[in-house]
DNA sequence: TGTCGGATGTTATAAGGTAACGTTTCTTGT
DNA sequence: ACAAGAAACGTTACCTTATAACATCCGACA
């Protein structure tokens, strides 16, 4: 029976391993990464970490950066509720990756979209430059 | 050379190779798959066209496609002006790329990274879904 | 003419990702 | 409870993407 449609799936062990690396980090990392991290905990090869992204991906607790080939475990609140586009500002100075919810970028995104009879089905915007952090340093 | 109508611009012969190669897809083309059809021409290995993609991606006739690991040669009108945002609409179904530029995406993406004290340097916004012609077919 | 820098050729290897197959472990209907 | 199917797992092997490192070639030019 469907029991839990709409609350936190669970996760089964090796997706909670790589949900927790990925959430202790800082910054984003790449599957490889991962898996090093994990060795210790018994990961060996790089399916039993790409199986784990690939739902965790999918489920939405985690975002991968397309344009760092990296993956970082999803900060906005209420993420997996529904899937509006996220825009990441990553920092090329610390690394550090924001994530940025915004509807005003949605709506231009549908309507770029629209205009051109584009059948809009996910939208990746990554932003590279310098964090407020790192330019106040 | 004589086919190059770009201004201040002279591309190396591998430059202007792999330029052509790309002007003669009618979709986004892996390093790979340029190396592959530039081997009769004399190409031998990757940095060939690693080298000529990083030159031709910086001056702006050449644009990377972080969600596919792959290149398009820019079609946008009047792109001697590389600066601006350029959206990406890549169609999941017959693998064709269209080039948008947007003024209003463009100011949106600036005022999100204003807003958060960040200093936007590139953006890249790649769209996946259907193009008009697939969805009429 | 020598030399200096950019472009090139080449080998080797790093980094990212997946196919395929067998086994284990959960579900679920009866 | 138990068989059967589904889902997750472990493992090997391999493919694709990208770069490091080093040698060479060639044109600009003092």
């Amino acid at each position: 029976m469907a029991e839990d449609a709409q609350m936190g799936t669970d996760l089964t062990k090796n997706q909670q391993l790589v949900f927790d690396a990925l959430s202790g980090a800082d910054g984003p990392l790449s599957a490889y990464t991962i898996l090093d991290l994990l060795r210790e905990r018994g990961f060996r090869a790089p399916p039993q970490v790409y199986r784990a992204l690939d739902k965790l991906v999918d489920i939405g607790l985690v975002h991968r950066l397309e344009s760092l080939n990296a993956f970082v475990a999803c900060r906005h609140p209420g993420c997996d509720t529904h899937e509006e586009t996220i825009a990441f500002a990553i920092c090329e100075d610390c690394g550090k990756v924001a994530e940025i919810s915004d509807d005003a970028l949605s709506d231009e995104l549908g309507q770029i979209a629209g205009r051109s009879g584009f059948l809009l089905k996910k939208s990746t915007v990554e932003l590279r430059g310098i964090c407020g952090a790192c330019r106040a340093a």
